[in-house]
DNA sequence: TTGAAAGCGCTAACAG
DNA sequence: CTGTTAGCGCTTTCAA
């Protein structure tokens, strides 16, 4: 079995030599590109497996103008749970094509993302994923033009870049659909400070569907906090301490939702007999471990990725696709959190 | 500001036209490895600045024989959230010297992780971290000798290979003794099922550290399940369910303290009021959320990152440098669920 | 102080 | 069916 040094210092040359042929041959014979006799072939692969031979990309990118690096930006894509599965995503696709990724986090540092951006750049990847951690719209940087391009969990005014990210509407309307099938009129939301297309998203599913229901939206159902369990638990402060209490509360997401457990709990109300929750994300370390399992609209970050790659790649072997923007339709994830009123 | 296209395309020989010199002199005034004049040089600069000019690494690697990427091998380094500070704190040192991270997961699959070796083989990256999800004794794969190789959260019996890892024994000793300070006498130990390093050097630091205070260690207070918080809820049933009750319950992990706060509560124990707990790793999304705030053993897994990219650069700069293993003593973070008996 | 030219490992015209 | 050779973009002898 070779070892690194071998795989470092065996080229086409050595392979050839041993095959007795020339480095053409060997080329053409392991790529294929080229009809090879058939014992010539037979003679080239042996040698080359004795030798433990493995083509260096970097010098055939020399030639072809090609790295086979996709570089994905993110802010935190590496350090935060979900996130990380966009860019595991990204990398199975690119294993496909004998791709690989580089994933940079700029930690929300405009100048950061700047630097990788020219890392990239310098370092010539084909092509290029800039991922948000939430749903927003961004203005794609001007340094990016040229390079295939795809947002993911992001949107963009320039019709000629594709990006892919969840419909937040749907995501609401998800939600409240399941909770009204469930019996529940009066249903909560508890959402985010944050101002961002995944918020104003959300707010307007939820109130679409509770008034395409018949329902009048009770203003005062709607509270707001930083999303976390801290907020949380605030807002079920807000909306478990008063007498027409909802009997349901869909949640920005699943760290909201754990607050509202604890808020639920310090009440002593039950899940889901007093009352049924809904989050967002699909935060495995959350949702699978909350008692009862929390029901929740998974995003699909890892489909993201994949996505994103995938249009990369087609991108890249027809440079005159047409661009693409889509939407996708995230899947609610049953669990024990909500009960019939 | 220059675009992708236009870095792609502008090349040191445009630079040279545009200064009117040799590509010699340009890689000259660039690099500062041979005296230029001082005239010259300024023009070269101000050529390259103005072309938007960034050398490829790729080309100069060919003839380097360098790449300039560090590889990561890990098992879910991706995916989970704690595991990926390790990347994040490999790449940080990476950047610092313009290098890049490539991060491959095997999701637990040998035959993955031999892809994956593979991988990092042809793109002939110049060092290689890899990198264990639970610290464990590993056998070094032999195509991974002769490259700078690192272990992180990884041990080997192979002396001159270098690695890092927690001490599980201070992991544990500290915890315990922080209970100790509390003033518990009687503490349970919630483990995993797993048969890691990590089980048994916080199992020995636990009987030790009892032991050293005087306490003899009832076997019985040693409950093991799986390392989730369904884990934890077992084991809070074999743990709270009895007369004889622990004051206190030192966690293999996050996951299974949550649980153990589940169990707490469904028994109508307060915490840390009638129960003090403490943890291992210091996963915010856990830790932070849980009320109270969970006191927490923190896993540096950024820290083990940076030092494994650090101890590449130190053996890349000088083959000679030794082998160096070192046990790392992990800090406790205190919140709120320890309190005096 | 500068340049010409060789070569890193590979692929692909262009010959044969 | 196979080989010779010219680069890919850069660094670095070697020469001036």
């Amino acid at each position: 079995m070779p070892g690194w040094q071998d795989v470092q210092n065996v080229g086409i040359r050595d392979v050839a030599k041993v095959a007795g042929v020339s480095v053409t041959t060997v080329s053409h014979a392991l790529s294929g590109r080229r009809p090879v006799n058939p014992e010539t072939r037979e003679r080239v692969l042996r040698a080359s497996e004795s030798l433990g031979y493995l083509p260096d990309p970097h010098a055939g990118g020399l030639r072809a103008s090609r790295t086979w690096v996709i570089g994905v930006l993110g802010e935190a894509v590496l350090t935060t749970p979900y996130a990380g599965q966009l860019v595991a995503g990204a990398q199975e696709v690119a294993d496909e094509h004998s791709y690989v990724v580089i994933a940079l986090d700029s930690g929300f540092s405009p100048e950061r993302e700047t630097r990788n951006i020219a890392m990239l750049g310098r370092r010539r990847v084909d092509g290029v994923v800039m991922a948000r951690m939430y749903h927003q719209s961004v203005d794609v940087p001007a340094e990016l033009r040229g390079v295939p391009l795809v947002l993911a969990n992001a949107v963009t005014s320039d019709p000629s870049v594709s990006w892919i990210a969840p419909d937040e509407r749907l995501i609401a309307t998800d939600a409240v659909a399941h909770l009204l099938a469930h019996g529940h009129r009066r249903i909560g939301f508890a959402t985010t400070l944050d101002d961002t297309a995944a918020a104003a998203g959300r707010a307007e599913g939820y109130r679409d569907t509770l008034r395409a229901a018949g329902i009048e939206v009770d203003e005062s159902l709607i509270v707001r906090s930083p999303s976390t369990a801290a907020g949380g638990r605030h807002s079920a402060e807000a909306l478990l301490g008063r007498a027409d209490r909802p009997t349901a509360v869909f949640c920005f997401n699943d760290e909201i939702a754990m607050g509202l457990y604890q808020g639920a709990q310090g009440r002593g109300l039950r899940i889901p007999e007093d009352l049924s929750v809904v989050g967002v994300d699909d935060l495995r370390l959350i949702s699978e471990a909350l008692q009862p399992g929390l029901t929740t609209v998974a995003l699909p970050h890892r489909e993201l990725g994949r996505w994103s790659v995938a249009k990369i790649f087609q991108s890249l072997e027809d440079p005159s696709t047409p661009a693409e923007q889509v939407f996708v339709r995230c899947a609610l994830v049953e669990r024990g959190s909500v009960a019939h009123v």
